[in-house]
DNA sequence: TGGTGGGCGCAATAAGACTGCGTCAGGCTG
DNA sequence: CAGCCTGACGCAGTCTTATTGCGCCCACCA
């Protein structure tokens, strides 16, 4: 795949749009200073180039009942093809794992899992990693404060 | 703030949002079996409820040179609170540091930070982790593999 | 210096976003 | 039980955006 050359106007589309996902063409083109028919010719080049891979919305944890968010690292009891995309497969299918990343350092795997509250993540490490045979060990750090948090990428 | 009742109709459009931030309001109505005028009423109101925070374009971290992830655990050297807030101001003016949490557990910080390559991360490793004074230990832990990464929350 | 490709703005059309208004169903009150 | 009130829906009309064809211009090449 061509590696696509990003501009200057690029970019700022793209750091834009990872600010505000919905903004409106006409704005959008305001902002970097086109007028609408090239700027929407631009996003359209780097959302079919997959630079854009989608867009969504994000919604307030606290307010539907996940602002309990803990990061686990996880390790398994034996290090099996099998064993590995098992329990990939398995916290895929986990609604309260939002991420699953298979590790170096010291640790299998690395959960982030929001829940409602501390008694529902005492249920998911309890029911489903300490009950789950492929998991030997977890250790739990459990978030207080949010300092940061973005899905934004730095550009160049 | 009153906790907002959530019909059925609500999750669903939420749902639908968070995989789709950018669907048109038409399409979103046909989704849901309403028209487009309850429809869009029934998404400015979670808006202005706050419970749809913002709405994003996600990147290809591969295609724009962020595609090595490291989660990160930091000691600091003193658990003072001048220390804590330092700390947390100087990660929220990093790019490449995503995420950056206070937490228990054995751990006071957890990063997430994405950089180009190994070298890159080794860099910041060097220069803004070790050579800052209030860190006293890291404990970097690579991502070999994604197993699952959305931002989606489960809804009820 | 004429040829060529890429990207821009213009302008017209189609499509979608908004909003006022009348209607209807469910819950509550006299 | 009938009337009242509230909340939510669909209809229509208006206004704003999205989308696309087309001609123009600039930079680069031969």
């Amino acid at each position: 795949m061509a590696s696509l050359q990003l501009d200057e106007t690029d970019i700022r589309l793209l750091n834009i749009l990872q600010r505000d996902g919905r903004i409106a063409n006409t704005e959008l083109a305001d902002e970097v200073g086109l007028t609408p028919a090239p700027t929407l010719r631009r996003v359209r080049r780097l959302e079919e180039a997959g630079l854009i891979r989608r867009y969504v919305a994000l919604l307030d944890p606290e307010m539907i009942g996940r602002g309990f968010l803990v990061m686990v690292r996880v390790t398994l009891s034996g290090q099996t093809k099998a064993g590995f995309e098992t329990f990939g497969e398995q916290m895929r299918r986990r609604p309260e794992v939002l991420e699953c990343y298979l590790c170096l350092g010291g640790t299998d795997y690395f959960l982030k899992v929001a829940t409602r509250d501390l008694m529902e993540y005492q249920r998911f490490l309890v029911d489903v990693l300490a009950a789950n045979p492929l998991v030997q060990h977890t250790d739990s750090i459990l978030v207080v404060k949010q300092e940061k948090q973005t899905t934004a990428l730095p550009l160049e």
